[in-house]
DNA sequence: TATACTTATGAACAGATGATCATATGTTAA
DNA sequence: TTAACATATGATCATCTGTTCATAAGTATA
């Protein structure tokens, strides 16, 4: 998840290694269009973000804290009970959560109850969902 | 990506590890619903499944890739040229993106031209998206 | 058929990831 | 302050992932 080495990506931007004005290797009809294209692909720190954030959907257990979260806070222990994770694991996945902007969280006494961050949590699952089902 | 182990997971489901009725460990308020909302928790499965395309959407290849057919069907040595990737690469996370239903193919002759398989990319790119830049 | 071209695939390897265990940090009440 | 409880965190480890390299498979043309 090391959105960390964004900037350490060795990765070449599309804009700097595409260079086919002396003829694509490739015979398909598509080619032509392709510089035209390419001045809409979002830039490669942004892609990375993107990508950041899906990863964050990807692991089962941090959907399950998710779910565990819509409509309803939680502290941390009823999140593991809930989910059926320990402790030192769903604290590790909200760590993510929480980089990711995904949950917020407010101490209450001896407790930390976590809830959603906003609604794009509920959109995205909603959209993924509609995906696999259809 | 391993989507075919599902079945064979061994992670226990939310509804069997659940049993306070004796009393949560956890002195929070939101406790006393969580029966209540443990009904509404997709299957295992199926959480599964969401996770494993969230997973699809969450490396900087696949999704550049994705971005490269938008509005714009490509064969697989355009694509690379044009995200800056080795063929092997790009037809590595073809068939990633084929078995998740994200894109399609067709035979060209010698070539294979990818396009997108429905909206539901362009959605969840653009939902990420707002994400991000909010 | 032989050759060139395009794509797909298997093996191997390095790096990333998530769970666990032990323990630290923070909070409340005695 | 001490004890008990709730959460966070660092280290370790097994597993997963994505790239590369070599090469197979499929297609068109000479």
């Amino acid at each position: 998840m090391n959105s960390q080495e964004h900037k350490d990506a060795t990765l070449t931007l599309p804009n700097e290694s595409i260079s086919h004005d002396d003829g694509c290797k490739c015979g398909c009809a598509s080619h032509v269009e392709a510089d035209g294209l390419l001045e809409c692909l979002p830039d490669e720190e942004l892609l990375y973000d993107l990508a950041d954030l899906f990863k964050v959907f990807g692991d089962t257990t941090r959907i399950k804290i998710l779910y565990a979260l819509m409509g309803q806070e939680r502290c941390v222990a009823d999140i593991a009970e809930l989910i059926g994770a320990t402790q030192s694991a769903v604290s590790h996945q909200l760590r993510t959560l929480k980089q990711a902007r995904l949950v917020k969280f407010q101490r209450d006494g001896k407790n930390v109850i976590y809830s959603l961050s906003d609604d794009h949590v509920h959109t995205m699952l909603a959209q993924g969902m509609s995906h696999i089902c259809e």
